[in-house]
RNA sequence: GGCCUGGUAGUUCAGUUGGUUAGAACGCCGCCCUGUCACGGCGGAGGUCGUGGGUUCGAGUCCCAUCCAGGUCGCCA
C-alpha cells in the first residue's frame, strides 16, 4: 500500500523554498537518489524545479529505511527541516539549500521509464510520444508549455484590455470545402448529414461584427484535414479577433502593439512600432517568397534588361514568353559552394520547378559560368555587374516565367543562407505583407480561386479591374511573417452582398451554389453590417518560435505525428459496428 | 501520392571487403560507501539486429518487398 499525505500540507514547490530554520513540506518526482551508504541524497522535482532532500544518522531509522527504498520518478513528499548545505551547487536555483527531512511519504512508485527523464534528451521521438506524459515531465518541455500559457495569458489580457469580449463559436458548424479539407462529424439524427470542423470561425466572426458585438476575440481551436509538417497540425489554436469600423492600418497598429508587448513580456525583447511593410508585390520580388526570412540579405536582382538581346536561348525564351531572367548572389561562397554542392542546387531547383540553373562561380582569377560559351563580347561582365557579383562570389540565376523564377530562387535563397551560415538564429524580424493579389490562376482547375477567401475585400482602385483583368485585383489581405514564418493572416471584409455575390460568382460558383453554401452570410449582409476586419495569429506557431523550438509537437501537449494519428492513444481507430449503425455509415476500405 | 534520411540491449550508438560467442556508454538489478549533486567502487542480468522473402557454405552487413518514424514536394481558400 502506497503512503498518503494524511497530516501533511505542501508549503512550497520544489524550486521556491525559502526560509532556512524553518520547517517546510514539498512534494514532486524523485529525479535521482545518490545512495551514499550512511547519508542518501534525493532531488526531487516539480514544474519550479528540483530541491534536494538530505537522509543520515540523525533521522530516523524508518524514515532513512524509507529513503533507501526510493527510485527514479517515484512521487515522494517529504517534510523537514530547510538548512544551508555544507557544499553549494551553483548550478540550481535552491543549490544553497536542503531538507534534512523527517517525515517521508512515497506517494506512488514507478516503474523504470522507458527512457531517463532529463533535459537533454537523445531519445528517438516515435518512443517520447508514445509516453507522452513522461515526456511531459522533462523541464524543456514543462518551459514550453508554460511560454505557451504565457502567450495565451497576455493576448487575452491585451485585447480585453482593447475592448475586446471573448466569444465562442460552434466547433460543430457547415462545411465549406473551398480551401483545405474539412474534418467531418456524422450525424445521428439527420441521416447521411454532416458537420464540419471548424477550418476557422471565420464566418462565424464576421456575423458577430453584423450582430454589434465590435470588437470580438477567442483562442479558437482550429481543424484542417491536410498532410502534416513541422510547423502544421491538424488541430491548431488561433488567436482569433475581428473589429468593427476599422481599415487595414487600425487592425495592423493594434496588433504590432500586441506583438510589441508581447516579445516585451514573454522574452524581454524591444520590438520597435510601426513595424516594417511590404507590399506582397515587392516581397516576391526582393525575396521571391511572401514570407520572407529578412535577418539576412542575398535579395534577388532582376537582370531581364541586361540580357535582353542575348542569344543564349534559355534567357532568350524566358523574355519572349513574358517572363524574367533573375539571379542572387551569395558572397564569398565559392569555397563552400563547390561544383558538387551547385550540382545539387541544380537538382534542387528542378524538383521545384525550374528547367535548370545557371550559375557562375568565381574562385580565381576568371568566374568559371555554366553558360559562358553562350555569351557574347561583354555581356558576362555586365551581368556580373549588374548582379554585383565578384571573386570568391557565387551567382545563381534562373529564367522563366515569373510564376518559377522568384519562388525557384526564393527557395534557393534561404537553402544557399543556411548552407553558407549567413541566417542568424537569433533576432525577431517581424515583417507586414499587404496587398495580395485577390485572384491566384490555378492550373490544375484552370480558374481564378481567391488567395486569400472569398470574404476579402478588394482594393478600392481594383475594383475596375475585377471583370476584365483579375490578375491585378489586390486585395485588402495581410500577412504577419516573423523570420519566414507565417504568425497571422487576416483582412478586412466585405460588407456590401451584391459585392459578395458578384465575388462568388466570379469564383465560379453558381447562384445556386452560393445560395446554398453561404445564402445565410450573403443574406445577414443585408441588414447592414459595419466595416470590419480581422486576423487570426497562430499561437502554436509563435509559441514555437519563442520557445526557439523545431516543430509544432514540442509546444503542443498531445500532438500528431506526420500521418495525422496520435502514438499514445494510437488515434484514430476503428469503432464499433453498432456506433457506425446509428450514424448510418458503412466504411469502404481500399486495397 | 513523389523524393530523401533513419530503424542493432530499456535508451543512445559502434559493428571492418559478408566470417568465431553482436560490443560500449547510460539506465536497470545486487552488494559496499557520511557531503553527493552526471556521486563513486565491485559484481550481474539484458538482443527475433523493424518485419517477410532472396543470394551465399555463412547475412546485422548484399538484393527485393513491406512496415514504422522524421524531413521535404504536392496539398494547406
Amino acid at each position: 500500500m502506497p503512503d498518503t499525505m494524511k497530516g501533511l500540507k505542501r508549503t512550497h514547490y520544489c524550486g521556491e523554498v525559502e526560509g532556512v530554520g524553518n520547517e517546510v513540506t514539498v512534494a514532486g518526482f524523485t529525479q535521482r537518489v545518490r545512495d551514499k551508504g550512511g547519508l542518501i541524497f534525493i532531488d526531487l522535482r516539480d514544474r519550479t524545479g528540483i530541491v534536494q532532500l538530505v537522509f543520515d544518522d540523525t533521522s530516523k531509522p524508518e524514515v532513512f529505511e524509507k529513503a533507501k527504498q526510493v527510485k527514479s520518478e517515484y512521487v515522494l513528499m517529504a517534510k523537514g527541516l530547510l538548512r544551508e548545505r555544507e557544499s553549494k551547487n551553483a548550478d540550481i536555483k535552491t543549490g544553497n539549500v536542503e531538507i534534512l527531512v523527517d517525515d517521508l511519504r512515497i506517494l506512488s512508485k514507478a516503474q523504470t521509464t522507458p527512457f531517463e527523464i532529463t533535459n537533454e534528451t537523445k531519445t528517438n521521438e516515435e518512443l517520447r510520444l508514445k509516453y507522452r506524459y513522461l515526456d511531459l515531465r522533462r523541464k524543456k518541455l514543462q518551459d514550453n508549455l508554460i511560454m505557451r500559457h504565457k502567450i495565451a495569458k497576455t493576448a487575452r489580457e491585451y485585447f480585453y484590455e482593447n475592448g475586446f469580449i471573448e466569444i465562442e463559436t460552434p466547433m460543430m458548424m457547415k462545411s465549406t470545402p473551398e480551401g483545405a479539407r474539412d474534418y467531418l462529424v456524422p450525424s445521428r439524427v439527420h441521416e447521411g448529414k454532416f458537420y464540419a470542423l471548424p477550418q476557422s470561425p471565420q464566418i462565424y466572426k464576421q456575423l458577430l461584427m453584423i450582430a454589434g458585438y465590435d470588437r470580438y476575440i477567442q483562442l479558437a481551436r482550429c481543424f484542417r484535414d491536410e498532410d502534416l509538417r513541422a510547423d502544421r497540425q491538424p488541430e491548431f489554436t488561433q488567436i482569433d479577433l475581428e473589429m468593427s469600423f476599422v481599415d487595414v492600418d487600425d487592425i495592423l497598429e493594434l496588433t504590432e502593439g500586441f506583438i510589441s508587448r508581447l516579445m516585451k513580456e514573454t522574452m524581454n525583447v524591444d520590438i520597435p512600432t510601426p513595424l516594417p511593410r511590404l507590399t506582397y508585390k515587392d516581397a516576391m520580388e526582393r525575396y521571391g517568397s511572401d514570407k520572407p526570412d529578412t535577418r539576412f540579405g542575398m535579395e534577388i536582382t532582376d537582370i531581364s534588361d541586361v540580357v535582353k538581346d542575348s542569344e543564349f536561348a534559355v534567357f532568350a525564351n524566358a523574355l519572349s514568353s513574358g517572363g524574367s531572367v533573375r539571379g542572387i548572389v551569395a558572397k564569398n561562397a565559392a569555397g563552400t559552394l563547390t561544383r558538387k554542392e551547385i550540382d545539387k542546387l541544380v537538382e534542387f531547383s528542378k524538383g521545384i520547378g525550374a528547367k535548370g540553373l545557371a550559375y557562375i562561380r568565381w574562385v580565381d582569377d576568371a568566374p568559371s559560368c555554366s553558360f559562358a560559351k553562350f555569351m557574347k563580347e561583354g555581356e558576362l561582365e555586365a551581368i556580373l555587374s549588374k548582379l554585383g557579383c565578384e571573386k570568391g562570389d557565387v551567382a545563381l540565376i534562373v529564367a522563366d516565367k515569373n510564376k518559377v523564377t522568384l519562388p525557384v530562387l526564393g527557395a534557393l535563397r534561404l537553402k544557399v543562407g543556411k548552407q553558407i551560415g549567413i541566417v542568424p538564429d537569433t533576432g525577431y524580424n517581424f515583417l507586414w505583407i499587404t496587398e495580395f493579389p485577390f485572384f491566384e490562376w490555378d492550373d490544375e482547375s484552370q480558374s481564378w480561386i481567391a488567395m486569400h477567401h472569398p470574404f476579402t475585400m478588394p482594393m478600392e482602385e481594383c475594383i475596375e479591374f475585377l471583370d476584365n483583368d483579375k490578375g491585378k485585383v489586390r486585395a485588402k489581405a495581410y500577412d504577419l511573417v516573423l523570420n519566414g514564418i507565417e504568425l497571422c493572416s487576416g483582412s478586412i471584409r466585405i460588407t456590401d452582398p451584391e459585392l459578395q455575390e458578384k465575388m462568388f460568382r466570379l469564383l465560379g460558383l453558381t447562384d445556386e451554389e452560393i445560395n446554398a453554401k453561404f445564402g445565410f452570410l450573403v443574406d445577414a449582409y443585408k441588414y447592414a453590417a459595419p466595416p470590419h476586419g480581422g486576423l487570426g495569429i497562430g499561437l502554436d506557431r509563435l509559441s514555437m518560435l519563442l520557445c526557439g523550438a523545431d516543430s509544432l509537437r514540442d509546444v503542443t501537449a498531445f500532438p500528431k505525428v506526420k500521418d495525422a494519428s496520435e502514438l499514445m492513444s494510437e488515434c484514430p481507430s476503428v469503432v464499433d459496428d453498432k456506433q457506425l449503425e446509428e450514424l448510418h455509415i458503412r466504411t469502404v476500405l481500399s486495397d
